[in-house]
DNA sequence: ATCCCGAGGG
DNA sequence: CCCTCTGGAT
């Protein structure tokens, strides 16, 4: 099976994991969807455990992209600096606010094209807010975890997330693209970890590759 | 390719 | 000590 299509083999894998991690989903908390604009970028190089730390005073001070875009930097800097990188992470999130306000009218814009203009936005970042505060599935959310495991998985050769994500994008049928990547996630971060992968106690080893490698 | 950057695990 | 964590800009 480790050597099957690659296409049926993400269909069994997405399956499988579908068992595992009946409830998975997005863990950053937020209440709109410029907060989890916010927690996204906050999320860049740093668990979404330690974001969730710091984002409830951080929404309690700056409940919207209107407060954020008039905050205090230092004081941001302050609330955010735990999650590594504050200060280029308060630039872009004063800088993303400035622009919703001015530029969006005071909302997260919907489309791709209009996200990616937002500085600290790229397609990581605009694929999470899309999905999960839109509903809207226009690409696939490649992260550290979805990358390591999709290469683990042989289902890319590529190491390029641009690249990466247009293989999985023709690999996994449209609707379970979110779920591909938040079950990936889950999976990455219990099981398939970065270090020293648990592929004793893995439930999909029979579909990987790279198994016991 | 390099830089940003804190916190936790091994 | 070194590596990793839901990356993005230069």
């Amino acid at each position: 099976m480790a050597r099957s299509l690659p296409k049926q083999r993400a269909n069994a894998i997405l399956l499988r994991l579908h068992h595992l991690y009946p409830d998975a989903t997005c863990s950053l908390t937020y209440q709109s969807p410029v907060q989890l604009l916010v927690a996204t970028i906050l999320s860049a190089q740093c668990t979404d455990e330690r974001v969730n730390l710091v984002t409830p005073a951080l929404f309690a001070a700056y409940p919207d992209a209107a407060t954020l875009a008039g905050c205090d930097r230092d004081h941001l800097e302050t609330l955010i600096r735990s999650t590594g990188f504050y200060r280029n992470k308060a630039k872009h999130i004063q800088g993303a606010c400035q622009k919703i306000v001015t530029e969006f009218n005071g909302q997260v814009p919907q489309r791709m094209e209009d996200l990616l203009t937002l500085p600290g936005v790229a397609r990581k970042t605009a694929n999470v807010v899309l999905a999960h505060a839109f509903g809207i599935l226009q690409g696939v959310t490649v992260d550290t975890h979805v990358k390591r495991l999709s290469t683990r998985l042989g289902l890319t050769q590529q190491t390029d997330p641009v690249k990466i994500e247009r293989d999985l994008m023709k690999l996994i049928p449209q609707p379970e693209w979110e779920n591909w990547s938040i079950r990936l996630i889950y999976h990455g971060r219990a099981v398939c970890k970065a270090r020293k992968p648990d592929c004793g106690h893995c439930a999909i080893a029979d579909l990987c590759p790279a198994a016991g490698q």
